[in-house]
DNA sequence: CGGGACGTTGACGTTAATCAACTACCGTGG
DNA sequence: CCACGGTAGTTGATTAACGTCAACGTCCCG
């Protein structure tokens, strides 16, 4: 373990190699080198395989009938998707940079749990948290403002680097790809940013790269937090009703 | 087996006895009833016990520092909530009506899990299958106009009943619960369903309960098909730029 | 009958979508 | 080297959708 080389390598999780690093030694899968935006699955097809990802960055994401595209979730180095599936594909998934692809058949993968407890807690942890990243993103989705969820985006992005602020920060996607994942248009997307960079909270080294400088005040912004975006969308909960410890065990 | 006294067993799950009787059977776990709108878990808080919803219904939700509350689900009978933690509480969960819920030890659940493949497959089924709910959910908070949403929701309330259009419906819980569940305010809510009735999509028959009287077309406006809803709202994506027929594989 | 929670409805204001023009930045080829 | 075209991004003007505020209705339970 040659010292500190880059922090690239980490993504995804904490501290424990990656759950794909664990699949990749037990289960054999057919590597692939993809092109941007190539189409990898489709949703609703018949699943056979789950997908790994172990450089470049794909897009998950479901179609209205007429058109209007959501993104699930970004998946980089890594990563996994499609765990846990019933048959059929949740979701599109397309590459969103050049990417190498691992391909695990849903047999083996299956097998696999079976017969080895530490892949089988790989998963689950994996799925665990894929949950937790989804519920971050309804929140997100349901209850911060437009400039609260580009900034929340932003820290996202922030903190898979490692959390360097003086280091600049990639932004892997184009500003359709945000706005497709945050809800909002890539104008909406592009004045946020840019009005974040006026009030000196990030800087904007090119179209793709942004400094975080007051990390501390984007993070207070992004957790939604009162009296820094004046009007910010009101839960209808009832303050007052809510009964905030708990009743039993 | 009586046949058929009412179809109210069925819920969450298609076909299979759902993974709650599964996990009933096969470890020990403690049921308790609990009143309307008692809290039941803490978000960030030490998580030792799976969930499991018998009966009633129980609302799943995060919360912003100044109060914004989002609702990730609810869960009602057959249901489980916590699988796969990592040791804290993904989110918060209270009592919606009065209701009967099981504890199982996280201990027990993995003892389970780890020695029964059956118990692994219906954990493995639970977790797929709320990520496909979370996706759902996700485009439609990210995508779909609040109209659409409001008939979506209750399209998921018809449909868990069996998809009888002849029966009502019931709405369990509040217009502030479904409105922070939805993205929207309580008031957008209420003005959607009764333009639903006005378009004669629906019928309220009282503030708890409806009927879908034009189930297709209902569907067409939750599925966010165009030309129902005038102006719905539109997604960065570039339709040309789609590429989609699969690459490889 | 009175109080309180829940729900509806209306008037108004704000946020963010829409529409549109314009700029920057490629890569390609004359 | 510069013209060309195409994609991505920015910025401004306008407006629709939805949030906000507020009044009022309804139901239920004591």
């Amino acid at each position: 373990m040659a010292a500190g080389q880059h922090a690239e390598l980490r993504i995804a999780s904490e501290g424990h190699p990656s759950v794909l690093d664990q699949l990749r030694l037990a289960i054999p899968g057919v590597v692939r080198s993809v092109g941007a935006d190539q189409c990898i699955a489709i949703e609703g097809a018949a699943n056979d395989a789950v997908i790994g990802v172990m450089s470049g960055l794909v897009r998950c994401f479901r179609m209205t009938p007429d058109g209007r595209r959501h993104i699930c979730r970004f998946v980089g180095p890594g990563g996994l998707v499609g765990l846990g599936v019933l048959g059929a594909n949740r979701h599109s998934v397309e590459t969103v940079s050049q990417a190498q692809i691992v391909f695990f058949p849903a047999t083996a993968i299956k097998a696999g749990a079976d017969k080895n407890p530490a892949i089988r807690t790989a998963i689950f942890d994996a799925l665990a948290e894929e949950l937790d990243e989804r519920d971050r993103a309804q929140l997100r989705l349901g209850r911060l403002s437009a400039d609260e969820r580009v900034a929340d985006f932003l820290l996202e992005l922030f903190d898979e680097r490692g959390r360097n602020a003086a280091s600049s920060n990639l932004i892997p996607m184009t500003r359709a790809d945000m706005a497709d994942h945050l809800g909002v248009t890539l104008e909406t997307v592009s004045r946020a940013m840019h009005r974040f960079q006026r009030m000196g909270l990030i800087r904007l080294t090119n179209v793709r790269n942004f400094l975080v400088t007051r990390p501390a005040l984007l993070r207070r912004i992004a957790a939604g937090d009162a009296g820094i975006a004046e009007r910010r969308p009101r839960s209808a909960l009832a303050m007052a009703s809510a009964p905030h410890q708990a009743a039993l065990m």
